[in-house]
DNA sequence: GCCCGCCGGATCGCATACGATAACCTGTGT
DNA sequence: ACACAGGTTATCGTATGCGATCCGGCGGGC
């Protein structure tokens, strides 16, 4: 059996990110120990955990409550992921077998499916499950955790800030294909990250243009 | 006063980082609390902390011990830290003063100094206050925390790997000049991001090849 | 009417205590 | 002499309890 911190962790990040603890809301330890018969000890552990990754914020002696981020925190993150995300894909490259490249096709091709049906939902799924796939073959534990945070932490922001761009899916389809051709051919790692970071950072600048024709401000 | 969780974690951090506790050494619980007379729980939670920040390892059960990091992981985190680097540095570019640049410019000049008094521990400490002072004005307090994750560590790991390259202190400090350069003329976020990042390389890569030359493989 | 200090409830912070787990050591049978 | 079972010890995991801290409301002074 898993140890009750263990629990308490998964509980509450898996709260957080399902939206149940949406930003802001305060975590109060007493009543999470009451309503789940766990001490308040392996709250307070996992708790400490999920600040250290950013996910809640405590305040000595009053409390913890979930992590909110304003507007600017999407394009922040969108940011920084360009750059891990391509650093992590050129790393990756040279690992990739042929059958993670055929299934990388496959699912740039449920993608194009899920265009077609206008299911944005699972089009956003796919999209990180083919970029996830990719860069956990990068031989950097430490490189890869910080993507799954990164792409965790974007997931969440999604529900806040409302972020779109007509017409983006099609070409990013598009760029994964142009990608695979790379990573298929072996092109050398700079051409690779470049492409990667390229991709990330298309979706990032045509949301941002499509913010701003709307008058939103995503500063 | 800080609460103790804090203490605990200021102290074993310190002792990790200043080589108190190396790589492996075991953090027992029971023993740290009756050393401090601080109970077991606050070493607890900051041993939590500690361990998502990747400073320790916890295994349930059996116990904490400092994380211990091969020779490659010097290399991975170079690689890692100058695409950080080079974005956090072109985002700072906009917030950079004149005093600022002007700071730089003379702690690069003490780099000279250090240099020439072949003082290579002063010559480090000036090289990662130049960077720190830097990155520090990008407007992006989540990449900042990152960025002083990553240097903390690449510290630890120097002590236990051995990198070094002569010549590279030299190409350094001309390097750095020439970032300043980029800096006061406003260039754009592009070359400069690439200058940050290359600069960042060349030592990764100078390094690489000096212990390919003496038989070392940091892989 | 407004400001300031006091008070009570909610909540956190931490020490103590005990049960659970895993590593080690020891002794026995072969 | 070796393999294995059993007990032993060191250490961890967590429940309980109490003192400390903060926040919000109330009443007195100006």
């Amino acid at each position: 059996m898993a140890t009750r911190t263990e629990v308490c962790y998964d509980l509450l990040k898996g709260r957080i990110l399902d939206g149940t603890y949406g930003p802001g809301h305060r975590l109060v330890i007493d009543q999470l120990g009451r309503e789940t018969n766990i001490s308040t000890i392996p709250w307070r552990e996992s708790m400490r955990r999920l600040e250290a990754e950013g996910w809640i914020e405590i305040i000595p002696n009053v409390g913890a409550r979930v992590a909110t981020f304003d507007a600017g925190e999407w394009t922040r993150t969108m940011r920084l992921l360009a750059r891990l995300e391509g650093l992590a894909t050129a790393l990756a490259a040279e690992e990739l077998t042929a059958q993670d490249l055929a299934d990388a096709r496959r699912i740039n091709g449920e993608m194009s499916e899920a265009l077609a049906d206008f299911d944005p939902l699972r089009f956003s799924q796919l999209n990180r499950q083919f970029h996830t796939m990719i860069f956990h073959r990068a031989p950097d534990k430490h490189l890869v955790a910080l993507l799954d945070n990164e792409w965790a932490r974007l997931d969440f922001i999604r529900r806040s800030a409302f972020t779109h761009a007509p017409g983006r899916a099609v070409q990013s389809v598009a760029e994964h294909a142009a990608l695979l051709d790379l990573l298929e051919a072996r092109a050398d790692a700079d051409t690779i990250e470049t492409a990667a970071r390229r991709h990330k950072l298309n979706t990032l600048d045509a949301v941002t243009r499509h913010a701003v024709a709307l008058g939103n401000a995503l500063a």
